[in-house]
Parts: C-alpha cells; structure tokens; sequence
DNA sequence: GGGTTAAAGTTGTACGGACATATTCTAGAG
DNA sequence: CTCTAGAATATGTCCGTACAACTTTAACCC
C-alpha cells in the first residue's frame, strides 16, 4: 500500500480547483475570502492560504491585497520551464564559439523596420553584421558558422559612438542580453536557402539550406532591446530545447 | 519618493541568497536550521520559511524533511516559462490543419534505433509515417506541408494492433501526447534539403529547404513515449516561441 | 561487525492571534 | 450631483504554539 496522507491545504486546494473548472465558481467572480473559506471548511486562515498560494502559481487565481481572490481561469495553460545559464546557452552556442563584429552602420528606418523595432519612421538605427566562428586556438578562428545581423533602435549618443565602432559594439551588445536581465525573447525559427552573399561569408555554396533565427529581446519593463537574426549553416548547427512540464 | 517597504521574510530570503553566493554557505552544505535561523535573525520560523520558500522556488537550496536544507547552487541556471495549450500549440500546428497517417509498420530495432528509444536491439518497435496539411474545407485537404515519421518503442499486443491499422492509430498516438501528461519534451531543430521521396510527397521539389524537428516525448515517469521527427517545408511553416524570465 | 531499535534533530502541517496595508464601499459635506 | 473622508473589508505580514513525519545518529543486542 503506498498510499500517502493528503494534507489538508492539498484537499482544501484540490476542492478549490474543483469549484473552478466545475464552473461553480465563474471565471472573473471573486472567491469566497480567506475568513469566509476558514468557516466553510472549517480550517485555519494559514492553512486555507496555503491552499490559495496553490491555485494563485498554478494560475487559476489572481489574489489582490484588499481585493480579493478572483477567478483568472478554469483550463490554465500548460507550462514548461526552458533552463540556461546564459543567452550563449539559450542560443546553443558553446564557449568554444567566437563572436566577430564584421560591420557596422548607421540606418534610417523604414516603416516596417519602424514598426518592428518600436521606433518612429527615419529614426537614426544601428546595424551590426556579425560572424560567429568556431574557436580553434588561442587567437586563431576556425569556420564561420553562423551570420547575424543585429538591429539596434535608437540609442543615446554615447552609445551609438560606441556601437558604431566595430572594436567596441560587441561589449556593448553583450551587456544587453545578460540572461539576467531580460525579461522576454521571442524566437522564430526558419529554413532557408542562402543567398549569395552570405554563402560566401559562411564560406559554403549559394543556395544550402540554413538555418534561420530570428530573436526579438525585451527587457524586464517589455521594452524592445534589440532584434537579431543569424543564419546558421545547417551542416554545422542544430538547435535543441528541453521542455521541462510543470505540474498541476 | 517610490521606496516601498520590504518585508521582513524577504529580507531574510536577500540576506541569506547574499550568504550563499558569497560563498559563506557552500554547495553541498546545509544551512542551519530553520529554528536555528529563527534565533540568529530573531524572526518566527514562519516568516524564516517564507524565506527559504523563496530560495527553493529561485532553485538555489533543496529542503528535505528530516534532513535540512541544503545548498544546491550559487549560480542558478536563468528559467525561462513557455506555455502551451496543447501538443499542437507546441508544435505550431493550428487547428486548422490535418493529420493522415500514410503508412504504419513494424520495425526491428537496430543498435541505434535501439539506443534512442530505449528499448533492446531486435525488438519489434512500430513506425508510422504521416502527412499534415492545411485543411481548407470539410472533407477536402489542402497542402501537406509537413512530413512526421514517428517510432513507437514496443507496445502490448493490443495497442500494436491498433498502431498497426492506418485508421485507429492516430487516437491511440494524440492519446500519448496529451499535453496534460507529459513530463519533458526534448527538441531539435535543423534545416536540411528535402531528398526525392520526401520532396514528392510534400509535393515540392528536391533539394528545397525544410526545417527537420525532432521530439522526443517523456511521461511523467521520464520513460520515453515516441520519438517524432518531422520535415517541414521551409516557404511553408516556421517555429516562433516565447520564452519568459522568471525573476530572481 | 552487523543489524535493529530508540532517540534526537529537522522540516512539514496545522492551529491560534494580531496588526499592516491595499481596496472598496458609504455616508456626509459641499 | 460630485467629491472626500472615513468605515468596512480583504489580503499581506508576522508572531506564537503544538504535533506529525521523516532522517540521521547513536546506543544496543546478538
């Protein structure tokens, strides 16, 4: 028998969840609150919290201080947990990889750069053009792998001189995606065939198949920090993800 | 003046997330228990264990009962949330879209098959291929634009049955892959040209650009489901997600 | 030494109370 | 009617206590 005891925050949590996707308790409505909870079933407020914290991270409810408990939804969304340790790992590039800023430039945006960088049409954008390399020793760098272009919205004067300067935009650009301070990254993966210009700084043929990514960074206030796509060479990279489910 | 008034219990999370990347509290040691901790900040042991509920969630420490709480990293790894609503929300497949199993067969294993599906060389395991289309309108089908070969580890008899048949073993496959019970997705994304057989039957030419994902579906026990891999048409289809931070 | 049992130590669950802070409602002034 | 101040209400924080469940350690017997 490997039954184990439920808790009581637990049932009182599963009775909660219970109420929501039977519809007894409507999607928007507010919960009964936390004293009312304690006289219905007859548990302590710490213990009834308890509960609430539940259903509040699996994403049924909001909680609101003098508000209340309200019903958010009643199928939440399943999640899964993506780990890295840094935006090198998120990209799949290892340490062994080296970043060369091969161009740099000043852009005028046009309506659909405008739009999806958040900018006003004609504002004054960086371009980087960037290869990124395999490390093979000390100094000296192996095949390119991977071609990205890197848009920059516009940036106070300090920086963009900085930017502008192919010596020293790559630190800066770093500094922007530190793991640790964004907030959002939206990604879309393409297959592409390459055109002429970037197979011959990929050092492959016009026309192999690539692989395309495009990635969008927000910092932590949802404002876009940069837009970067790279062609990858097939032959030479893969992307891989683990997907990690959270449960209930 | 916008300072608000930090709680105490995240105070106490602050302070002691400052002992452990300051090394004072090595990985691998224990911290001092939680009456322990109540002595030395002079804090209730409530408010000591919404503290370390803060350092467990952020994945710095491990709590066991009976045992302590111990220090399981001082760098932790930056998560990312992506949710989903179901398999085909993963996968980017809309609703409006079609999948028909074209073949199903028995295959036996060879070492590698073998090895990524974690079942024993020469063992009878059952392959499906599949063609997933646009659909236009009731009954009709529009363009395939995406090839799956999918590999079933070996079945009891009477799912193989079911696998085996054209027509009853797309339930039996979308019944392994329901969101809801999965544990782990591994992903893999390359780029790659269509070869002959492939290129026909997503009705495009040899040697066109696909984007090739392969997924490897785990329960909730980390026993492998079924591996899919899937050939897109690159003018066709592309992956986009959404990847957020998870503060602190 | 090996194995079992008991005790000590630690986290988990659950109860109680009190006050702080945010929100909403209401009565009253104008 | 509109606006405001205060009351009422709700969740957030923090304190205390007690016992349960699990782990580790130590003592003990064989």
């Amino acid at each position: 028998m490997t039954l184990k005891k439920i808790p009581r925050y637990r049932a009182i949590a599963d009775e909660l969840i219970n109420g929501i996707v039977s519809k007894q308790y409507a999607v928007g409505t507010a919960l009964p609150a936390e004293t009312e909870l304690c006289v219905q079933l007859q548990a302590s407020r710490h213990t009834v919290r308890e509960a609430l914290r539940i259903l509040e991270e699996s994403g049924l409810i909001s909680r609101r201080q003098g508000s209340g408990s309200v019903v958010i939804t009643d199928t939440p969304p399943v999640r899964y947990r993506q780990t890295v340790d840094s935006i090198e790992d998120l990209m799949q590039y290892g340490n062994a990889t080296r970043l060369k800023v091969i161009a740099t430039r000043e852009v005028t945006a046009d309506a659909a750069m405008a739009s999806t960088l958040g900018c006003a049409v004609g504002a004054r954008c960086i371009e980087l053009m960037a290869l990124r390399s395999e490390r093979v020793e000390a100094g000296q760098v192996g095949r390119p792998f991977a071609l990205s272009q890197v848009l920059i919205p516009p940036q106070p004067a300090r920086r963009r001189e900085k930017l502008l300067k192919t010596e020293t935009a790559l630190p800066v650009m770093l500094e922007w995606l530190d793991a640790r301070t964004l907030g959002r990254i939206e990604q879309v993966f393409e297959a592409v065939s390459l055109d002429a210009e970037s197979a011959r700084l990929l050092q492959t043929r016009t026309g192999a198949p690539s692989l395309r990514a495009r990635r969008a960074y927000f910092d932590r206030q949802g404002v876009l920090s940069l837009v970067a796509v790279s062609w990858h060479r097939a032959d030479l990279f893969r992307y891989a993800t683990v997907l990690r489910h959270e449960s209930l």
